[in-house]
DNA sequence: GCTGGCGTTCAGGTTTCTCTCAGGAAACTG
DNA sequence: CAGTTTCCTGAGAGAAACCTGAACGCCAGC
């Protein structure tokens, strides 16, 4: 099966440039465009697989674009943006089907994941909600993370890191790099905090490890440790 | 596959005389500017497999120009240049989509590095992570170095170090060639740290080899010895 | 309103690294 | 063989990178 395509739908260039590079990088086609009044057009000619939807669009909102969407047959799901003040049944009222929604600001990591997620279920991609590496296993639908029989109770930030530094085992992660794919994309601190949540995650998953499996590769980064298979 | 092609845009004319230089001697088709203004023409009339950036231009910042090149369409990764002062927050959400940066002063062994890294993701050159010196292997995603079954625990600078004589085996390599390579280029000390770092190494080194690897050639430097196939 | 979990920052402590220097060893020169 | 040059290496000062406990504010749920 080709590539699937991606239709990113946000009036800020930023956040166009930033999702497109990042899921082109990913392997998906991907087309942007930069309102409502385009999509439908965009929509039909491309036929996308799924639609990243801003929710606060400058000539219409989410609610019209969907119902357009909708009546002109197109049954593919949109995953929305949305502010993070925007309420819940608002929200509700627009997720039907297979569709998701994150909130603005987002981390990479998050909106890669929820596509994947999404095309897991709509498109018969099989066998990936599980990622392992070595002696741990993370199911990404429950949220599970195991480490050989013992489960591990982890806070968002350090599922989403973990999560991460699984999806790129054997391979050194400088902290930027971390910061950038893990936290928000406005996120506007220190990378200390980076080694804060390393050491969480040390903390929990060393105890119940045969050896230690994030190393330090000092001046450069740090590194999931997976043996060879 | 022809030889790939490289930007560089710096306004500083000897960090771009520098980088031209050192990357056409690598084998890369590289051409130079020395704005942002001049970098969007150039991109799209060249096209090039890879951008050298420098975040701090006279006319616009690294943003505005990767701003600017991407919804021109133009998705090849790029290697941003900093300046170690700017606060890492500016330095985040540079390394999205197979991006990366590296701080100045750089070091010339850096920068082919981590030119070679970005390009072995994006375009598929498999299976040169790993470098090959007789008994020693280098793998540079991990940075894992073996002498045989034995592995190297090793600074940062013993690994680059090493790795520049592990891409230059059987040659002479003089003092002042190693510190132009692998130290930054803005050091200015003296050459008896080669020494030094020379030391650093056999001391790890020649307890497990084989034989003594590293050779003085005295009046002129040091070379690798390396068998022939 | 209270509580507890979470994200974030910060500072002290610790480890590790870089670089310099100087005395001694080795190699070359005449 | 004595003098000279070049190289080797141990010791150590200082800096950098890293780790971690503690504190604070925020927010959700009770």
């Amino acid at each position: 099966m080709a590539n699937p395509k991606i239709l990113i739908v946000d009036d800020e260039p930023n956040i166009r440039d930033l999702l497109t590079t990042t899921l082109r990088f990913q392997g998906f086609a991907v087309q942007s465009v930069s309102n409502g009044a385009g999509t439908i057009s965009a929509v039909l000619a491309e036929e996308p697989d799924l639609i990243v939807l801003d929710v606060m669009l400058p000539d219409m909102n989410g609610f019209s674009v969907t119902k357009r969407l909708r009546s002109a047959g197109y049954t593919s799901p949109i995953l929305f943006l949305t502010a993070k003040d925007d309420t819940q049944d608002k929200i509700t009222g627009l997720t039907v089907g297979g569709d998701d929604y994150v909130t603005k600001p987002f981390s990479l990591d998050e909106i890669v994941a929820r596509i994947n997620a999404i095309l897991r279920r709509t498109m018969a991609k099989e066998e990936e909600a599980m990622i392992i590496a070595g002696e741990i296993t993370m199911d990404q639908d429950t949220h599970e993370v195991k480490v050989g029989e013992n489960t591990l109770d982890l806070s968002p930030t350090e599922f989403k890191l973990l999560r991460y530094m699984m999806l790129n085992p054997n391979r050194v992660l400088s902290k930027s790099q971390i910061l950038d794919h893990v936290w928000e994309y406005d996120f506007n601190g220190d990378a200390g905090i980076v080694e804060s949540y390393i050491s969480y995650l040390r903390r929990k998953i060393d105890p119940i490890a045969s050896e230690p499996l994030i190393q330090t590769k000092r001046g450069f980064g740090y590194m999931l440790r997976v043996p060879k298979p």
